[in-house]
RNA sequence: GGACCGGUAGUUCAGCUGGUUAGAAUGCCGCCCUGUCACGGCGGAGGUCGCGGGUUCGAGUCCCGUCCGGUCCGCCA
């Protein structure tokens, strides 16, 4: 028997107790005579004991000299109180006086230490991954998983959802998002692909009569990486029969509040906010703000324009026409208010401009408006008078004290730099705490959105996403200004999992296809199988799917995903690890019928 | 497809405006030490400065190219 009990479990109430340990050897610590070791395992960590007091003694201590970082031994001795405590660790007031060391095997010299405070860098963790995941922080991430995903079937069983597995190797319809594709021996020349998610599946299994299906499933995007983006990442996904918008959104934010319950202990009492698109685009200039501090938009016109439709409201009393060229010029003024910043110098609201003009952003500049003990000043005071800026610090509810940023230019796009100027200064301002958080649920998308450069609409969520009703005779004559029956939930700034109502008739999916630009072909060809479903009595239905490395991720405190993924890929799609992906022989690819090339 | 940051000892990093023998911390090795727990003390080993080319009397340092890693934009129905 390799051990009879793990190094996290013994305490006081063992003493006296023979035991044997198993583990990997953190540390030994050489005193000259006595010797000890820290024997660590997934639980904790328990000391043994050496002490030359015999001449059997003496040799177990040499053994214990021998012992380098990361050996494997096991361990049989008695558990005894130590002299002096350890009140750090649970295992700290006991130790084991080894009797019989095992040596079972031994560890070349890490290439980085296995401890919290790793002095290791991504690269190496992640090309000795199997190391990297010794260590506390990162076994604490997958156990965190391993939790969430034990909630999720908890919950979603007791609401009579069923787990059923959908298939891996399915068919390549790249709309959207490119597919990785696996070619097949037996049908040469022809290629499966590997699911972006298993949305019509679960469609199907609507028809099929499931009624309630969930899934903690596998997806693939063939895309470029970000912190918070593999390739192949994994999603709770869900779907429901004979449901509207609102059994979907209090049934989800029922598993959310579950999840947050059980995970973290917080309770959320009130419903979660909603807000249409169209407010969140107006107001925060992003359709996932994050709303644990405020500085909400304010327009400096008399009435906020609408989302891409900037300067039509005509000409901005307050700035236009004062020979300021920026503000002349601009189809949008915009601002937030910064409570209590009007101390800063120079030199922060200049790296403030220096952000934005970044060429990721790629703004002008930024107007400031600052509220000190001599009054209201501003950049721009040689073009506008102590009226104008006093109508300026009402339109925005300044204090004293206070900092108003304003940006101009072209509606939709500097919106999108002041929503980077507004989370940028939520950071600097630490108004971004991690264990804070802000549930929201976006509602009311357009369902279609045009792609400048082919003049050609695609949709917002996916193709199956259904109109809101009063919209649906839009479709066709109109698609700009059909709304979408489809809900994002948003936390802190995240989109954490979406879904929508989807269509469930024959005719109105292929009018979607049309407004898309599929011929009926290619309908066919693609999606046949849903649209022939469709005419099987297909039930009214929705869902909604969560990225589970991001819940983890979001619960975990960390941004990064792959602290929360056993064996991820780098950022160039690679695993370091295993060397993946990489070349197969000819004999392979002639097999699949590829040509070989050169 | 694009922008930016980084690559120097096992590891994490410093190395200024190009100038003598490339440093620190930690890890590792050796010796000493019987209650440590980030043990302590003394000593030691350890480098093709990612790679290739160029400028120069002289390159870790400047220039060009390239590879690798990271962050972001585009992209992610």
């Amino acid at each position: 028997m390799y051990r009879t009990h793990t190094c996290g479990e013994l305490r006081l109430s063992d003493a006296g107790n023979t035991v044997t340990l198993s583990g990997w050897v953190q540390r030994t610590r050489d005193l000259g005579g006595m010797t000890f070791v820290d024997l660590r395992d997934r639980y904790g960590i328990t000391q043994l004991a050496f002490n030359p007091g015999s001449e059997a003694q003496q040799a177990l201590v040499a053994q214990a000299r021998t012992l380098g970082r990361e050996f494997v031994v096991q361990a049989t001795g008695t558990v005894k109180e130590r002299e002096s405590k350890n009140r750090n660790i649970p295992t700290g007031e006991v130790e084991i006086v080894v009797q019989e060391l095992d040596i079972l095997n031994e560890a070349k010299l890490p290439p980085f230490l296995i401890e919290d405070e790793t002095d290791g860098g991504d690269e190496l963790r992640m090309k000795y991954r199997y190391l990297d995941l010794r260590r506390n922080n990162v076994r604490k991430n997958l156990e965190l998983r391993h939790k969430l995903a034990i909630a999720v079937r908890n919950y979603l069983s007791e609401q009579d959802f069923l787990e059923v597995e959908t298939p891996v190797l399915i068919k390549s319809t790249p709309e959207g998002a490119r597919d990785f594709v696996v070619p097949s021996r037996m049908n040469q020349g022809e290629f499966y692909a590997l699911p972006q998610s298993p949305q019509t599946f679960k469609q199907l299994l609507m028809v099929a009569g499931f009624d309630r299906y969930f899934q903690i499933v596998k997806c693939f995007r063939d895309e470029d990486l970000r912190a918070d983006r593999q390739p192949e990442f994994t999603q709770i996904d869900c779907e429901m029969a004979f449901v509207e918008r609102e059994d979907i959104l209090r049934t989800f934010e029922g598993l959310a509040k579950h999840l947050f319950r059980t995970i973290l202990g917080k309770e959320f009492d009130e419903p979660f906010l909603r807000m249409p698109y169209d407010e969140a685009m107006r107001d925060y200039g992003c359709d996932k703000p994050d709303l644990r501090f405020g500085m909400k938009f304010q327009y400096l016109t008399p009435q906020p324009p609408l989302p891409g439709r900037g300067g039509e409201n005509g000409t901005a009393d307050l700035v236009k026409g004062k020979g300021f060229k920026v503000f002349d010029d601009a189809e949008l003024v915009v601002g937030i208010n910064a409570e209590g910043c009007a101390n800063w110098s120079r030199k922060q609201t200049d790296a403030l401009i220096d952000f934005v003009k970044r060429p990721q952003i790629g703004a002008t500049g930024i107007v400031f408006v600052k509220w000190t003990e001599e009054g209201l000043k501003s950049t721009v005071d040689k073009f506008y008078g102590p009226e104008v800026l006093q109508q300026w610090a009402e339109c925005f509810g300044m204090a004293p004290g206070d900092l108003l940023c304003i940006m101009a230019g072209p509606a939709d796009r500097t919106r999108k730099q002041l929503n980077e100027l507004r989370l940028h200064l939520g950071d600097t301002l630490g108004l971004r705490d991690p264990w804070s958080f802000k549930p929201l649920w976006v509602v009311d998308f357009p369902l279609l959105e045009k792609d400048e450069e082919s003049g050609r609409w695609h949709a917002m969520h996916h193709p199956f996403t259904s109109p809101i009703p009063e919209h649906a005779h839009l479709l066709e004559s109109d698609p700009g200004a059909v709304k979408a029956n489809a809900y994002d939930l948003v936390i802190n700034g995240t989109e954490i999992g979406g879904g929508s109502i989807r269509i469930h008739d024959r005719s109105m999916q292929e009018a979607m296809f049309r407004v898309l630009g599929f011929t009926d072909e290619e309908a066919r060809y693609k999606f046949g199988f849903l649209l022939d479903a469709f005419e099987y009595g297909a039930p009214p239905h929705g869902g909604a799917a969560f990225g589970f490395d991001r819940w983890t991720s979001l619960f975990g405190g960390r941004s990064d995903i792959r602290e929360f993924i056993a064996f991820p890929k780098n950022n160039a799609g690679r695993d370091v690890m295993i060397d993946a992906p990489s070349r197969i022989d000819d004999i392979q690819l002639k097999e699949l019928g590829i040509e070989v090339k050169g």
